[in-house]
DNA sequence: ATATAATGTGACCATATAGTCATATGACTA
DNA sequence: TAGTCATATGACTATATGGTCACATTATAT
């Protein structure tokens, strides 16, 4: 967690320290981010950087943990909304539209989680996310299981299976939507999400 | 490409800086891997290696492009033969169990691949696939076109859609099963990948 | 006005890197 | 034996990094 000094600053000074940070940790991995260049682009100077963070890592998982998650939070209201009452496939579908409404209007920011999730040091993904973030399959074996119970879904699926299946689509296809297809049109993402939703369903085999 | 005389080295010595950079680059992604390690670890000197490499990207890419992919060529004869004959399904189980035997009797070139397939610089992507590798989503298109034509599958299904959750699959399954779910046993692997096909074909919808 | 505490600062340190180059070694030729 | 060529070498360069620290500045309290 950031020092108290760093949360003692003025709001403007704040912001623009996390915005650089935002800036450089979109751009690049963890390893070639610098420290000397954000500060430079904030206008502080190296020193006071270190009076803000205990190191790098420190303003790393602030915005990994803090700054990213609190906006993402805001897209899943209303998937939790209807994670109570929908059938699994609509509550999957609110999943998938979060978090591409999401990666739309925060793009910085799903690169910062992007590269995370593709970062090969495993001492890093440890030292970040020790004990703060549930592995990420659970919510997903969560609404299999709750989709089962329903009457949803066969219950003879392989659901530990199913679930990373799901879970790694639900990161990597927002990315695939909008930097490879380049996809803007809310109407076409709505098509490609029914599509995939569509094989999940009732796979790709011809009935006939 | 390496130069003429990392060729016209012995086979043992040449063997040995390309043994002692697979351990590095299995263990670190591109940017963190020092030459000055792996010339280290093979025993020659520093200015030795920059008569055999142009530089660092060079010796990346002959472990990627020759010494990795002549050894993954092997393991798809099985599944080139199926290709011509089988269902969709016998062949994308065919190309699963061919990546998964990879990864397995080879475990760090599979890692070098993974932090490839990983790594987020785009340059470094460029820079090294430049032309060399096709669009990898393009062999799971053809299949899928073939499908169709055959009447293995459905073909209302969006192909470029469907080529992409199958191709990311292909790549990240192998990693799971073994990496995570830490399956060593073969009939496992097998149950595995049948379920993962049972799911494209059939879909997870309960049909009651 | 004085003393104390909180912040700000940038030169500096230790360290590491990719890549170079003048020189040494050894092999082959005439 | 002398000369030529390919190869081997490691000290060295240029550069960059994360992080520190002695000191300067500012704000607060007495």
């Amino acid at each position: 967690m950031p020092k108290d000094t760093f949360f003692n600053l003025s709001i403007e000074k704040r912001q623009r320290i996390i915005d650089m940070a935002i800036d450089e940790f979109a751009k690049y991995s963890y390893d070639k981010v610098s420290i000397s260049k954000i500060v430079d682009k904030a206008e502080i100077a190296k020193g006071s950087f270190y009076q803000y963070f205990e190191d790098k890592k420190d303003l790393y998982k602030y915005l990994l943990l803090n700054v990213i998650v609190e906006k993402k939070v805001n897209y899943l209201s209303h998937f939790t909304l209807k994670m109570q009452e929908e059938s699994f496939f609509e509550v999957l579908k609110a999943l998938y539209i979060a978090g591409i409404n999401f990666a739309k209007d925060n793009p910085k920011l799903a690169e910062i989680s992007d590269h995370f999730t593709k970062n090969t040091d495993d001492n890093l993904k440890k030292e970040i996310y020790d004990g703060s973030i549930p592995k990420s399959n659970a919510l997903l074996e969560g609404l299999l299981l709750k989709g089962i119970a329903k009457g949803d879904l066969n219950p003879d699926i392989d659901i530990k299976l199913t679930a990373y299946i799901l879970t790694s689509l639900t990161i990597s296809i927002g990315e695939y939507f909008i930097k490879e297809l380049k996809v803007e049109d809310d109407m076409e993402i709505m098509t490609l999400i029914d599509n995939m939703l569509l094989i999940f369903e009732k796979g790709i085999k011809n009935k006939g």
